[in-house]
DNA sequence: TCCTTGTAACAAATTAAGTTGATATATCGA
DNA sequence: TCGATATATCAACTTAATTTGTTACAAGGA
């Protein structure tokens, strides 16, 4: 357990954001069947490029997603570690069975 | 399998928007211990009431929480089957291993 | 070298989310 | 019934996220 509970707590605020989007989504679905070049993203989604390039971002630094340039192309591949991080996370929160032992409020 | 993949997308996106704020990440780690009513719950973060209430309606609106009245206080918990929910759509998401079978981009 | 293509980055505009302070409602105890 | 307390809601404001259009840059091919 290193980090500090702020710091943890960023990190997951950053993973569920870069999650919280249709567009993201999509990508991360198209994504989830292999690598995937830019173009083709932006023939699948049809979403201006810039717009998809800002989305990417959000993805890549979040760890989501790497990309990797190959000529004037740039792949793009989800990463399996992000995905344990957030099922770690998920399960870490789920509420603790038996417990209720809240002592009388206020 | 129900409801439409564009339904399912907007409620992965309603539940990881939920869950990416780091007030509403405190507040589900003291639920994780057992209900709290609210009182407990501004006194634990030391947040504004009102702001606190914004919070737990979003939590609510995601069902990741319910609430219980009981005299003047308003009791909160978590929704188990809201984690079982998130933790679903995430190996959802997983890169499906092996595939790679992108065919030539552009 | 010049032109074209794929992609990132940036600035301005728009939209969405979160905060704050005020007010409303219900319940409890005196 | 009156006052106090717990909580929700609302409107105004502030801040953050997203979109759009434009520009910049690196490859590749002619």
């Amino acid at each position: 357990m290193p980090a500090t509970k702020a710091a943890r707590t960023d990190r997951a605020v950053e993973l569920f954001h870069a999650l919280s989007d249709e567009t993201r989504l999509e990508i991360i679905h198209l994504l989830s069947k292999g690598e995937r070049c830019v173009c083709e993203l932006t023939n699948s989604l049809d979403a201006a490029q810039s717009r998809l390039s800002f989305h990417l971002r959000v993805l890549k630094d979040a760890g989501i997603v790497s990309d990797r340039k190959e000529g004037r192309w740039v792949y793009y591949e989800l990463d399996r570690e992000a995905f344990d991080e957030v099922g770690e996370l998920v399960s870490g929160m789920k509420p603790r069975s038996l417990p209720q032992l809240a002592g009388g409020c206020c």
